[in-house]
DNA sequence: CTCGAACCGGATAGATCTATCCGGTTACTG
DNA sequence: CAGTAACCGGATAGATCTATCCGGTTCGAG
């Protein structure tokens, strides 16, 4: 986040804030967010100095980790919109939605230390959740899903996705399409044949189970 | 954790290990696991030479919650083993686990951390899966499921479920049944009309939404 | 090409957390 | 009911992490 800047920044600086966001990305992932700022500093390949200065402290860091989603899942949501029918609008969002955050391994953790009352971040959060609210609106209206559905479900849909996908991505990245082909379904949303999957591969997933990969300990 | 002891601990020393142990629990369901154990012990209401002294480190006592956890687990698929057709033990079970799991939000913070290659962690790691591989191997072998359902999806189904309950438990503790029986009804399994549910308590969850609870970060 | 503003990175002070030690207290055995 | 082993809790040393400061370097405007 940080202020407004009348210049952009030079390029170096720019280039060195990305390589931290994308450090952090890789280390919240892998050691849930109780990682020392050096050590983001050291991954990123900069010195903790330029850390600092970019990003005054970790909530700073982490609530420009939080923009950078929800601008993703809006622009999303704005994609889902083009299409034609409400079911297939609801639908395409599930899905890209679903998708992206399957790769996404520091979303959870970006979600839950994000300052969601400050100012950028719960403005973009009412936002997207208007979007979500009109496509299902949009959609049910359209008998397009289950009568009961809500939006609320959408959130669900998204962080039962996360759960599975988290824990098997290492081992079979496809593995929460099988999960979101028997949400959906539940849901009564008709999945179009090419969004199917065939059976994830089996012997793999099971062996990685239960086995959550997340953050060591010490 | 601590090594055989011949003789039980102390009636003292004993019930404050339950409410060292229940404390960690609380605090690692409220933030994170990264949590001193001086806030540990003074939410026990004991001193930090108390903890020390029962758990060598943070581990043991991860590792202590670990086995009461599997314990329990252990506990659920023997009763469901009881039933008496397969596929009313699966569902037995995956109702009874969920359940389980609703209720415990130290779970997968706790799972996370243990040391599962160690020598009594692995061995009842171990058991389960055998319980759980037998329950799916009947209720697959009688009809009850989809066939080409596996182990592995009981364990994404507790994870998902998991995922969903950790963050509508505050508002609407019941709500995960909902998509229980969404996904268990995606798995092509009957639900008894007992073990349905009417639709969440709609308003309050989504209004909570997208708003994940655990650990705030400074 | 030259110059200055902006940026870089590491050394380090101050704060926080882990783990230990020991004098005082309490529960169980005979 | 008396003696003792086991337990209690907090003070504290050592390790780790956060955040700052400043001498040296680099980018880009004119």
């Amino acid at each position: 986040m940080s202020q407004h800047r009348e210049r952009p920044l030079r390029a170096d600086a720019e280039r060195n804030r990305q390589l931290i966001m994308r450090a952090a990305d890789r280390l919240f992932a892998r050691r849930g967010t109780t990682v020392p700022l050096n050590d983001i500093a050291h991954e990123a390949g900069v010195g903790v100095g330029t850390v600092y200065r970019r990003f005054p402290d970790l909530q700073a860091l982490i609530d420009a980790l939080f923009i950078e989603r929800f601008t993703t899942f809006l622009r999303l949501a704005d994609e889902a919109e083009r299409q034609p029918d409400p079911g297939g609008a609801l639908l395409h969002y599930l899905l890209a939605a679903a998708q992206w955050r399957a790769r996404d391994q520091a979303l959870d953790i970006v979600l839950a230390h994000a300052d969601l009352d400050a100012k950028p971040a719960s403005g973009m959060r009412d936002e997207l959740g208007r979007h979500v609210d009109g496509l299902v609106e949009r959609a049910r209206a359209a008998g397009a899903v289950r009568d009961d559905f809500e939006s609320a479900d959408v959130y669900a849909f998204l962080y039962m996705i996360g759960a599975v996908a988290d824990r098997t991505h290492a081992v079979a990245p496809d593995a929460w399409r099988r999960y979101a082909e028997v949400l959906l379904s539940g849901f009564g949303m008709d999945l179009p044949a090419a969004a199917r999957t065939s059976a994830m591969t089996d012997g793999q997933v099971r062996r990685s189970w239960p086995e959550p990969p997340p953050a060591p300990p010490s």
